[in-house]
DNA sequence: CCCGATGTTCTAGTAAATTAGAAATTGTGC
DNA sequence: GCACAATTTCTAATTTACTAGAACATCGGG
């Protein structure tokens, strides 16, 4: 019993993983360089520990070069993004993602440019929903 | 340090939180009996236990009715989902609710009249941004 | 008035998530 | 080959989230 381990990347690992999808591979020192400039400034050792634990839950791989390793991330920015999104839909939205969108257009600010290109590809989707 | 406490409702407590949006105010009897139609097959004890953490993380309130306690929502449904969204869309989207959005009309199931829907609201929201 | 049913409070334990120091390891320049 | 600088491993502590039993309170009926 007790909390069940969740089943998506941490705030943590998402900050990890979106550096590395950046640009990989990379070594813990200029991860660890990165993360402190997004606001996240832990120790070398710190970073280390995070690093493995995603090893281990297969979010990342790991390599020796020389006397350090390179982290690459084995999961895509797209599959990650989208089960937590899909998860969100159904644990707050009741799987309705029209309604979390609904939600979204009313909330957030999104400009002119970006409505016009969100419509596009409603209607793409549409159009190929006929087919 | 360690791990900071969410700024959100966690998965039990958004399940409780549906349960009172949905129906409120509610005996934990009722509120148990709910949640386990839910797939949440707690003990009784648990449930209370919960329920007061909520009290004091004031997203319900409570009063005592009888012998037993009747607890309710103090925060809005509306209020929760948009800033869980919100946050989302800063978290793994770098701040933009566009391309939550497009990841979103890839990805999921949405049917026509619900496309349509969805356009007329951006519509809406276009007209809106002129004036 | 006391018994039983129902309800709450108190206490406590576990696993996940996060943090990081001390100790051990290892490549490199001299 | 040895100092030393960089790096990793090992260990452990802390907080949140979750779970629930044992003990205590309380209301209604006989």
């Amino acid at each position: 019993m007790a909390r069940p381990a969740s089943i998506h990347p941490t705030d943590f690992e998402l900050a990890v993983l979106k550096v590395l999808w950046q640009d990989s591979p990379q070594t813990v020192r200029s991860i660890r360089e990165r993360l402190a400039k997004n606001g996240r400034d832990n120790a070398h050792t710190s970073v280390i520990t995070m690093l493995n634990i995603m090893v281990d839950k297969e979010y990342l791989d790991k390599n020796k070069e020389g006397k350090s390793y390179l982290f690459w991330p084995i999961v895509s920015q797209n599959d990650v993004l989208q089960k937590m999104l899909g998860d969100m839909v159904n644990r707050a939205f009741d799987g309705s993602a029209k309604s979390l969108m609904l939600n979204l257009i009313d909330a957030e600010d999104i400009d002119r440019a970006e409505l016009l290109e969100l419509r596009k590809r409603i209607n793409q989707k549409m159009k190929e929903q006929k087919e």
